[in-house]
DNA sequence: CAATCAATGAGAATTGATTATCATTTCGCA
DNA sequence: TGCGAAATGATAATCAATTCTCATTGATTG
């Protein structure tokens, strides 16, 4: 089994093990210490998890793409604005698709809230 | 009457009539015919009526900044996947703010619906 | 062990969006 | 009318994100 080319699982490994949407840098800071990643790989992994059906980029207004497991049920993100982390929220406000405009086909819909995540807000005790 | 000086203000102008958000590049596509001007000076139109209070930005996904008034009631967004358009939809489902996470703070939250504007799902009539 | 080939890392290159620079033009107004 | 400040357009520069290049390394198989 191969071990020390595997990179491309270590990044799935920790894309999974998040439980929330990390950036490529988010997972190079958390494989560099132990592998030595760079982040060309992780750019290459994650595009051959999207690839591959296994992750879906999250993009959250601006900042970079982030990647989560496509097998998860359908959830919406909160976006920290102190520490740029996106979480995972569960549920979904009924009449989302409904707001959809007469004659335009609808395929998806995203939720983002913004705020500050329980970390910061802890630590940002003012 | 100021005329040539205020692109300002057909920048604003443009902006108010269109309805929906505009990135920079469409409101100097909007212009260039009549006035000539340039990207730098949307650009610097922009920028002044975020700063005064005029506009807003609306950033959905990748893509460029759009531009909106700011005196526009509570709405979300529509962004078309086939001509990259931005459109304002009205409403909000009850119950999007109960979804941030314990502990958490929120500050406000987006919705954005992807899909087929009716132009373009005319256009395509497959 | 040798040949081969995919995977890797470092850093250069690219891309799209935005901002800065600079010479020119226009305006407000004395 | 003439001057100084502000506005403008063209384009260079910047910036962050991502991709590409290329030399090297590790793995694999015979």
């Amino acid at each position: 089994m191969g071990v020390a080319h595997a990179q491309q699982d270590e990044v799935l490994d920790v894309i999974r093990g998040a439980g929330r949407p990390l950036s490529a840098d988010e997972v190079r800071q958390l494989l560099v210490r132990e592998t030595g990643i760079g982040l060309a790989t992780v750019y290459r992994a994650v595009k051959r998890g999207v690839t591959n059906g296994q992750l879906q980029t999250v993009q959250v207004q601006d900042g970079p793409a982030r990647y989560e497991p496509v097998d998860l049920d359908h959830h919406h993100h909160f976006a920290c604005e102190e520490c740029r982390s996106v979480y995972c929220i569960k549920g979904c406000p009924r009449g989302v698709d409904e707001l959809a405009p007469k004659g335009f086909v609808l395929h998806s819909h995203d939720i983002v809230l913004h705020g500050l995540c329980k970390n910061c807000r802890e630590g940002a005790a003012a």
